[in-house]
DNA sequence: AACCTTCCCTGATGGC
DNA sequence: TGCCATCAGGGAAGGT
């Protein structure tokens, strides 16, 4: 579940390996990834070289010298570069006791829906199980990018996000907090597990409504969001099932997590076990004796 | 406009 | 190579 921690790592690690690689070749297999135009992806990207890395809430942007590449990875997408001489496994393998997959390297399997080949033979390749995965080239121009990512909500670590524009986005609001904090058109890049997290820092039960909040409440969640986030960028994202970095390793902050995914484990404040409801169709962990709900 | 529900998609899991 | 229901969830689309 690649939230903005996963996105931003996965950011890093191609700016660290990529830039000035040209790409040669491209294979890709039509599906739903690519709805708007398979075609002018497999017909753009040869010859196109990276040139910067960009992450607006959940979403990549790959800078080539014409276009943006625009890549959101959905529940599942993976985005890895796999190098010549490293040697590969036959397929990605699932940990019998876990699920975890454990396999670093791998050659382009049935999910791998699309295989760019780089002119120094590394390749990057995007393989997404479930498929709802989405990208799309825009041409390289700064307005298009703004108003295509207009709809998106204050960028947890850039300038705008400030309390006073925190607080206007939530006046007025009456649902649940955590289906607000699960839109992206308030805060973007936060998702069903950061903001249990966040909820759970800033203890406020997950269905309290917005407009029901003390404004200290709401504080309290405006400091804690970053935080969990950069909690998460700091251990190399969460790998619960299928997240990979671009080196195709496994992210360490599942073990951080305070209570998603520890239902009847104790709160690491007060001991009360966690419990676990939904909310807005999400599996959603709490603590009922430190988020009392208002 | 705000809010809510449904749907997409596949693999893992558990009951029988 | 047993079969089937259920679950996981980001975001688009459609309904109220």
């Amino acid at each position: 579940m690649p939230e903005l921690p996963e996105v931003e790592t996965i950011r890093r690690g191609l700016e660290q390996r990529l830039p000035g690689g040209r790409i040669r070749e491209v294979e890709l297999r039509p599906c739903r990834v690519f709805r708007d135009d398979p075609e002018l992806l497999s017909q753009q990207l040869p010859g196109q070289r990276f040139e910067a890395f960009r992450r607006r809430g959940k979403f990549l942007i790959i800078e080539l010298s014409d276009w943006f590449w625009i890549v959101h990875l959905g529940m599942t997408g993976q985005l890895t570069v796999r190098l010549p001489e490293r040697p590969d496994s036959p397929r990605f393998l699932r940990h019998p006791a876990t699920g975890l997959q454990r396999v670093r390297q791998h050659a382009p399997d049935h999910h791998t829906h699309l295989h760019a080949l780089l002119e120094d033979g590394r390749e990057l390749l995007y393989r997404d199980v479930r498929k709802f995965g989405r990208q799309l080239l825009l041409p390289r121009d700064e307005d298009r990018l703004r108003s295509h990512f207009a709809h998106l909500g204050l960028e947890p670590f850039g300038e705008e996000y400030r309390w006073e524009a925190f607080r206007g986005r939530l006046d007025g609001r009456k649902l649940a907090i955590k289906s607000l904090l699960l839109q992206q058109n308030v805060v973007a890049g936060v998702g069903n597990i950061y903001a249990d997290e966040a909820l759970f820092e800033a203890r406020i039960h997950p269905c309290s409504r917005v407009h029901r909040l003390r404004r200290y409440e709401q504080k309290r969640l405006f400091e804690a969001i970053p935080e969990v986030l950069r909690r998460g960028v700091r251990f190399g994202g969460t790998t619960l099932r299928d997240y990979l970095d671009s080196d195709g390793q496994q992210g360490t902050n599942q073990d951080e997590l305070r209570v998603y995914g520890r239902p009847e484990e104790p709160c690491p404040r007060c001991g009360t076990p966690i419990e676990k409801i939904v909310v807005s169709q999400r599996g959603t962990h709490y603590c009922p004796q430190c988020q009392r709900r208002r």
